[in-house]
DNA sequence: AAGGGTTACAACCGCAACGAT
DNA sequence: AATCGTTGCGGTTGTAACCCT
């Protein structure tokens, strides 16, 4: 599968002139496609001065005859060291469309579980290749739900098997496109309260991704995407707000499970104890040789990544 | 080769939330 | 409490590139 990759330049739409004496007036602010040369301006000034200040201030200080609103989208969207360019690979794909039946449109959640992607990309995937291959499966096959509160456990298939993992209890659910595993665990708070939208609850999906503050909440939530095969749990930490301090130290739990890539990288990524001298976690690698299995370098993601900027996790 | 239709995606817009004053 | 500036989000638009006839 995938997209066809198409090499945009920058010249697709025509940036602005401002000649008009009205335009000068008004403030010389340009709109439109972005030129090289902004392009330049404003890395330089993002990796100069580390992305501080606010995006008025950029946009002055850049020297860009542009809002700052559309610098930061310039900036998020295409210039950000961090991102991942190029198509969708499959197991995107199929985590995008298993994340927005639990979702739905909200874009910048999905793509916080995309390392790499931004929000804008996710969309405009969704809308101009997903959305219409669903919908023509969907005339095809009745068994697809996409809408986000269809995804109801209520209406979802009936759960066939009784989980346990790291002595939490769970359901696991076999979906028309993929095996979901639902624990009851309770939640903790992500580092930035003011996105707690989903995290601060028990007894919800924790959607597979790689949290921020230091635990591995996605031990919980498996979407499968290929066959079987075997995963170890390492080292599980839940943060205070959630489980008050309870440690699942080592235990090695094997799951019958499949899940590819996203499942490759957090298998692969391990949190530190807190009863560590140091006090901090720390993201770890395992086993650096298979990164290169999944999509995702994760080092490399991890890097300058602004929404990641903070590792030293006190505990 | 031409030109009309479609696709992909960069960028804009409006709105809401939030913090500072 | 009201206002203002900033940020972030989702919907929408515009258009280069591509496809098809």
């Amino acid at each position: 599968m995938g997209r066809t990759i198409r090499t945009k330049t920058s010249t697709m739409r025509k940036p602005e002139t401002f000649t008009k004496k009205t335009d000068i007036i008004k403030k010389k602010l340009r709109k439109g496609l972005w030129s090289p040369e902004e392009d330049e301006k404003l890395m330089n000034y993002m990796v100069r001065n580390n992305g501080q200040g606010c995006w008025s201030d950029v946009a002055r200080n850049a020297g860009l005859e542009r809002c700052g609103k559309s610098c930061r989208l310039r900036w998020i969207n295409y210039l950000r060291p961090d991102l991942k360019r190029g198509a969708f690979s499959n197991q995107e794909e199929e985590l995008i469309i298993h994340l927005h039946s639990l979702l739905g449109n909200r874009w910048s959640q999905i793509a916080a579980r995309l390392p790499g992607r931004t929000d804008n990309e996710i969309k405009n995937f969704w809308n101009s290749t997903i959305k219409k291959r669903l919908k023509s499966m969907s005339s095809t096959t009745t068994t697809t739900s996409t809408s986000p509160n269809a995804s109801d456990e209520s209406s979802s298939p009936e759960p066939n098997k009784e989980i346990n993992i790291l002595g939490f209890s769970g359901q696991y659910h076999q979906h028309a496109n993929f095996n979901h595993y639902t624990m009851n665990v309770p939640i903790f708070a992500s580092s930035s309260p003011s996105r707690n939208t989903i995290f601060n609850t028990a007894n919800i999906d924790t959607l597979p991704m790689l949290q921020h503050s230091g635990y591995l909440n996605t031990a919980f939530t498996l979407p499968c995407f290929s066959q079987s095969h075997q995963v170890d749990i390492k080292d599980c930490y839940f943060e205070n707000g959630g489980v008050h301090g309870n440690v699942c130290k080592s235990e090695n739990v094997s799951i019958d499970y499949a899940f590819d890539d996203m499942n490759n990288i957090l298998s692969n990524c391990n949190i530190i104890d807190s009863n560590n001298d140091n006090k901090s976690g720390v993201v770890e690698n395992l086993f650096q040789e298979q990164l290169n299995f999944g999509e995702w370098d994760f080092e490399e993601l991890m890097k300058d990544v602004s929404s990641f900027t903070s590792f030293d996790y006190s505990f």
